[in-house]
RNA sequence: GCGUCUGUAGCUCAGUGGAUAGAGCGAUGCCCUCCGGAGGCAUGUGCGGCGGUUCGACUCCGCUCAGACGCUCCA
């Protein structure tokens, strides 16, 4: 079905059309008086020069046209060529009715369904999540929900790092601590052990010693070095470690990810990329794109109107080894040939914008992807403490995701506790799904490219634009809806009725706008306006509640057009919610 | 040095070229306290600065100040 501002903008660019006037002027916008109406149109200031007319005039006369509208209750002319409208409670009712009735709420599918890809550039095995990756994954997993629900085909690729120099490392430090294992005896020709020779634990403390060790000792880093290339050119034994790291880091992640309500369609990697390397080397280099600088093999993607200087991709460092260009390039030659997308989401840090703009320039001018495909970068900003620096442990460490999501759920299970007596097993249960949604929204409140604080206190709040408060306002109608039904009611197939007082029709207007943002959101990629408008729409229906006495209404049409509306608006909040990627426990 | 991004209330953040720039938290004082005491009202402070475009600018453009980040062989 339309949104709703699409049916009243028809309306209004009908009354522009049969007063004389240019349909494009009959924009119709949410109001930003809502003491004086609902709704505005703005057109008539915008004509007065090319009509040399007066905008009040202007705005009378399409005013004009508008008064027999079932859209509108009033239509005012007002000071220099406001037209101010007020929706008519009856059309209102109706609408929602439609939406209560239709698929997703009323929410169109794109005409087009496009095959998106979404990149989380993702992390790399064998160190474990940390807050930086919290952001790709909470991102990412909105804007795949949001494109999916606009009828998109999404394929979601974590897109590993597990291919590089910290392979290299900890074979090293492997070999340094066992050098008795079999991987590391050249002659032997058996099969591998199935079973790794090491836990997720120890791999995680492996890493970073072996990390600390190479800056300070050069022979060891040569040897790592090495390590990586023979590791990249076959080295059984070494290729062996590597399954085992692999293996045991992703089950660690989708664990992890798990805990997240984060899933990924594939688990691909910067090495499942390596194969497609050769031959795109080979095509850059006879089309001519590709050429030497200083040894290393580069593509310019310099453009005119560039005011700064864009420095080339660079495709093969002067030793021959592939750089993380290369490889962002060879794995869209492979998606590419597998799923040939229409579009191509990255969702990563935006400090690596400058790398994603050559990446992409150079896929489109080589023609690795095709003029039409389109390349995305949705960088966000970094996660800071309360002292507006980087996220960091009380002693300064790095934090480790499952760490900052236990500290959240213990918080939220002794607020849960405090408040009413749950079994304890219950309160655990659902101190997990409300932290999820204090952390996913207190991320996903802000704009994704901007920086932003985190603040436990002020996420966990119960109070205020949070995730708790809008599970809250769930809850609350979740137990209306309930007592409605033990008390012989059917919330089921009942009707909107016309608003009678401000608050409902307050609510009823807030609850209309979904469709409308729907579509912002999914335009701009903006989750946060998913935020804002339900943090609107849980205040008006706390707002109406407490005005409204609703299961003690006597009136049982009255009592049942508001627990439609009540099934409504909740309907609304878990869409929203489910796009935002988290879900409402029955009691809190 | 060059470039990108950010700058809105004490703090954390919204804000679609339009009328009187909004929330939350914090502060002060009230009201409600009934289907879940996570509710409502009132008071106070603000678009970094200077120009320009426009009938109209937090919004677009230029300059300037401040902060963050990025600038070929690590990702």
């Amino acid at each position: 079905m339309k949104t709703l501002l699409e049916m009243i903008t028809a309306e209004m660019q009908d009354a522009f059309r049969k007063a004389g006037y240019e349909e494009e002027l009959a924009k119709v916008t949410l109001s930003n008086r809502p003491d004086l109406c609902e709704y505005q149109c703005n057109g008539a200031m915008a004509g007065a020069k090319k009509y040399k007319k007066a905008p009040f005039m202007i705005a009378e006369d399409v005013a004009g046209y508008l008064k027999d509208s079932r859209c509108f209750e009033t239509v005012d002319v007002v000071k220099p060529g406001f037209i101010n409208l007020k929706l008519s409670p009856v059309f209102a009712a109706e609408y929602l009715n439609e939406m209560a009735g239709a698929d997703r709420l009323g929410v169109e599918e794109v005409k087009n369904p496009k095959t998106i890809i979404i990149d989380y550039g993702g992390p790399n095995v064998a160190k474990p999540l940390h807050v930086g990756h919290l952001r790709s994954a909470i991102i990412g997993e909105s804007v795949k929900r949001i494109a999916r629900f606009k009828g998109n085909k999404v394929i979601g690729d974590i897109h590993l790092g597990d291919w590089g120099y910290q392979m290299g490392l900890i074979i090293t430090e492997l070999r340094k601590r066992s050098p008795e294992l079999v991987y590391f005896d050249d002659s032997y020709e058996g099969e591998y052990p199935e079973e790794a020779p090491f836990t997720i634990g120890e791999l995680e403390e492996i890493y970073p010693t072996a990390s600390a060790y190479a800056k300070e000792h050069e022979d060891y880093r040569e040897e790592a070095l090495h390590a990586t290339y023979l590791l990249q050119n076959g080295h059984r034994g070494y290729r062996a470690i590597w399954n085992h790291i692999m293996h045991v880091s992703v089950e660690d992640l989708k664990k992890n990810y798990r805990k997240l309500n984060v899933e990924f369609d594939l688990w691909k990697g910067e090495a499942d990329a390596q194969k497609y390397i050769p031959d795109m080397v080979q095509m850059l280099k006879d089309k001519g794109y590709a050429r030497y600088d200083e040894g290393a093999l580069v593509v310019d993607v310099q453009e005119e109107t560039d005011n700064k200087e864009v420095p080339p991709c660079m495709i093969l460092k002067s030793d021959g080894a592939a750089l993380y260009d290369t490889t962002d390039l060879a794995t869209l030659v492979q998606r590419e040939e597998d799923y040939h997308p229409d579009e191509v989401i990255y969702v990563v840090d935006k400090r690596q914008e400058l790398h994603f703009i050559q990446v992409f320039r150079c896929a489109k001018k080589t023609g690795i992807v095709p003029r039409d495909t389109e390349l995305k970068f949705l960088g966000f900003g970094t996660m800071n403490g309360k002292d507006g620096k980087p996220f960091k442990t009380r002693e300064g460490g790095v934090m480790r995701l499952e760490n900052l999501i236990r500290e959240i759920d213990e918080e939220m299970y002794r607020k849960i506790m405090d408040n009413r007596t749950v079994e304890e097993e219950e309160a655990k249960r659902t101190a997990e799904t409300v932290g999820l949604a204090a952390i996913k929204y207190g991320d996903l409140s802000n704009q994704a490219s901007k920086d932003y604080i985190f603040d436990v206190d002020r996420f966990t709040s119960f109070e205020g634009n949070t995730g708790p408060y809008i599970l809250y306002t769930i809850v609350r109608i979740k137990s209306i809806l309930n007592k409605y039904r033990e008390n012989g009611g059917a919330p089921e197939g009942l009707h909107v009725l016309p608003a009678e007082d401000q608050y409902e029709k307050a609510l009823m207007l807030q609850t209309l706008r979904f469709n409308d943002v729907m579509e912002t959101v999914y335009e701009e990629t903006a989750p946060h306006k998913i935020c804002a408008y339900i943090y609107e729409l849980a205040n008006e229906f706390n707002k109406f509640y407490h005005e409204t006495k609703i299961l003690a209404e006597e009136d049982e049409t009255k009592k049942s057009g508001y627990i439609a509306l009540l099934s409504l608006t909740k309907r609304v909040l878990e869409t929203c919610i489910d796009l935002l990627g988290f879900e409402a426990p029955e009691r809190m």
